[in-house]
DNA sequence: CGAGATCTTGAACTAGATCAAACAACGTGG
DNA sequence: CCACGTTGTTTGATCTAGTTCAAGATCTCG
């Protein structure tokens, strides 16, 4: 390790406490020494332009990603040349685990917007895991997570009304910029309708009118891609499958 | 620890490497004494009643496990009680995941059937994992195919047509049963209709019809639950989105 | 300012859900 | 061994949510 000044060495977590490391190292109790070690092999702010792609199918794994600022959409080509939307990924969660089973990756990153990540290179990324129990189970703590995003996103496919799937996924994406310190009720999607279409498993016209019903019962506010959820409690119920039609003070009828 | 004979050790050898270490351990190239090792941590061949779980939702994360033999499901539970079944897992995949984002499951895991399964108990094993590079690698792959098998769900969900999933899940069963070195082509489904359904997104009903429909075609035979592939290019053909409907009574040719 | 991309809205059509009922497989106990 | 309920599966008929096709509105950015 280099002559690690402390003046250094607040730049290094200052960087990294924004980046990643918001989720990959400050909450398991790194310490500095560690946070040093970790931060010497990765790679910082490369610059990624919209439309851009961070890996293709096929590509061998090399290594993970962080976005620090912009998002991500990863995708499957079908063979009609159909996109799938596998998952979208907001800055400072990790991208490119989908390579982990066979060492290759399976899916396409594609750059939402103008971005720029860190690459952590992989191997040596296992190696220290191994030598920082504190690190190694903060990697397997992130793993977790983004399978538990895939787990969200499953739960949301098999919801039978298009609606639910709307409600639940403007939820979850709430959720999803509350972790990562932004305003969970007013954002920015970074996402297309259509990319949402093919992320929820539906018509780019039925997210739409899904839109414009949230919209028309006072649920939501959109212009464009700018949401506020005006109502959240309301948007968790109707993500839950309670019926709405009545939003007035209508009482509430069985059936 | 104790009195390993070099019989006790081919023992142990014998029966990991039918059980989780078929993916777990044995690939990775492995060296007896790491074997030894690891297989101390486990316990082994506990039995699990048909419909018994191995987990609740909430559960505190304490063990990975894996079926020697038997099937599970691992299923969620919406507000209204419904369940979603969010994976299947035959005989040598590695259960329990779900728990390593938060430390704690966020599914049910359900036996299918009358199974035995190895527990590994996950603090001993990240112990030993950071001692052995290879266990390492060798769990972070596991991880992965995990994670990959969530996806090939996700492609299934998102595909439009009933049939189209159907014919994917299958063909899909049927690789993973050739991976646990049974037939790919001929086997039992471990999972009533209804469970297919609910992993499917689908009415248990559009299930029933997707396979008579295959069947009418010759593309499967299905007894009850006996299912056997009779024309597995056909089968992935479909899964791919070939619409089917023509060759009605036989004659497959051009394309 | 304009042209392409993106988003909304309308109308018609259809795949699949839902409701309903018959049927098969499977113990279990008489 | 057979009647019996139980549970799982198939099949039929209807009805609705969402796709599809089409057109218009709005946004974005050179």
């Amino acid at each position: 390790m280099n002559d690690s000044a402390p003046l250094d060495l607040a730049r290094l977590r200052r960087s990294c406490s924004q980046c990643s490391l918001q989720q990959l190292c400050l909450p398991a109790g790194i310490t500095a020494h560690e946070l040093d070690r970790l931060d010497e092999i990765v790679r910082r702010r490369r610059t990624i332009e919209r439309g851009e792609r961070l890996f293709r199918i096929g590509d061998p794994l090399a290594a993970v990603y962080v976005a620090r600022d912009g998002a991500f959409k990863t995708v499957t080509i079908s063979e009609d040349g159909e996109e799938q939307v596998v998952g979208f990924h907001l800055p400072g969660e990790l991208i490119g685990l989908d390579a982990l089973g066979e060492g290759a990756h399976r899916c396409e990153a594609i750059a939402l917007g103008n971005a720029n990540v860190c690459d952590v290179p992989f191997d040596q990324l296992t190696v220290i895991a191994a030598q920082l129990p504190s690190l190694q189970q903060q990697l397997l703590r992130v793993i977790g997570h983004s399978l538990n995003r895939d787990h969200d996103h499953m739960e949301m496919l098999v919801r039978r009304q298009a609606n639910e799937r709307i409600a639940l996924f403007l939820h979850g994406l709430g959720e999803r910029f509350r972790q990562i310190g932004q305003s969970p009720v007013a954002f920015k999607l970074p996402m297309s309708r259509e990319d949402i279409a093919r992320y929820l498993g539906l018509a780019l016209e039925t997210v739409s009118r899904g839109f414009t019903r949230l919209q028309e019962d006072n649920v939501i506010a959109v212009h464009g891609r700018r949401v506020e959820i005006l109502d959240p409690e309301e948007l968790v119920r109707l993500a839950h499958g309670v019926d709405a039609d009545e939003a007035p003070a209508r009482a509430r009828r069985s059936r």
